[in-house]
DNA sequence: TATTGTTATACTCTATAACTATA
DNA sequence: TATAGTTATAGAGTATAACAATA
């Protein structure tokens, strides 16, 4: 797009970043964390997983994951049975109530997120929504890390 | 750009929280976290700052900040100066040592972004790189919330 | 032996509330 | 009085290490 490569990954590995806090500025609600909205969107979207999956597709380590659902579960957003295949392993599913947090999340998500955009033009409007798929490529990677 | 826009919102909510499990899931180094690069970022860019200021960017809340600013300080990589303007505030510099930090995560970040970037499609890498003032635009916005 | 998950422990990050010092 | 910053305190989120149960 330029002539100055570096640069470019530069200006866009800074703009992920201010993504971030971007999206801790705005959040309204302060009494769920990313990490958990994205783990609540998994087991919507995805159905059932593993808290070692769980913990795969986060980033995050197993007795991080298992804290994590051990508080959603406590305010009765997430649940676990066993995994009828496994006796190790359990089977964390996301309850009606935690659809219901999840519905009113991306509500308010997509709210914020309007009201940025109605304030861009129409071309930086447009050359968002085109790069759409590309960020989820991007970010949908292969493989993840941590385990221990 | 496509006749969904309530969709298209949700989807690009979605990838934005996606971007920052990819930043966490491959982040290399665990010695310091994703707000006080954006910080050290924000020093070196836009040279000193007060902690009102850098709180009222990142985000977060003063007492916060001072925490922040007291682990940067204590590993070298930012100091505070009395502000000559002001017997209450203080500024918030960055050192070499910290533009050394930054530098190498600078760095990192880049290399890693390369990585995925050579895996898409010259149609995806274009559209990411024409989004990117747009992205900019986006998280950019006017003010910011937090106090106390 | 290897894998799944939890418990134990420690540190960072963040928040709210109360305080000090200066404007 | 209002503002800048810190301290006090509490809780969430994360990590590493050690463990139990099952494969």
């Amino acid at each position: 797009m330029t002539d100055e490569p570096a640069a470019d990954l530069a200006a866009l590995g800074r703009a992920f970043e201010e993504i971030v806090t971007w999206l801790r500025r705005t959040r309204t609600a302060t009494d769920i964390s990313v990490t958990a909205l994205s783990l609540l969107d998994r087991l919507d979207v995805g159905g059932d997983h593993r808290v070692t999956d769980l913990a795969a597709l986060e980033g995050i380590t197993q007795p991080a994951t298992t804290g994590l659902v051990n508080r959603l579960e406590a305010r009765g957003w997430a649940a676990r049975s066993a995994d009828p295949s496994d006796g190790r392993a359990s089977l964390v599913t996301i309850t009606d109530a935690g659809r219901a947090r999840l519905r009113e999340h991306r509500e308010d998500r997509s709210r914020r997120i309007a009201e940025r955009l109605a304030s861009l033009d129409a071309a930086d409007q447009a050359a968002l929504l085109a790069a759409l798929p590309a960020l989820r490529h991007l970010t949908t990677a292969p493989a993840a890390r941590p385990t221990t």
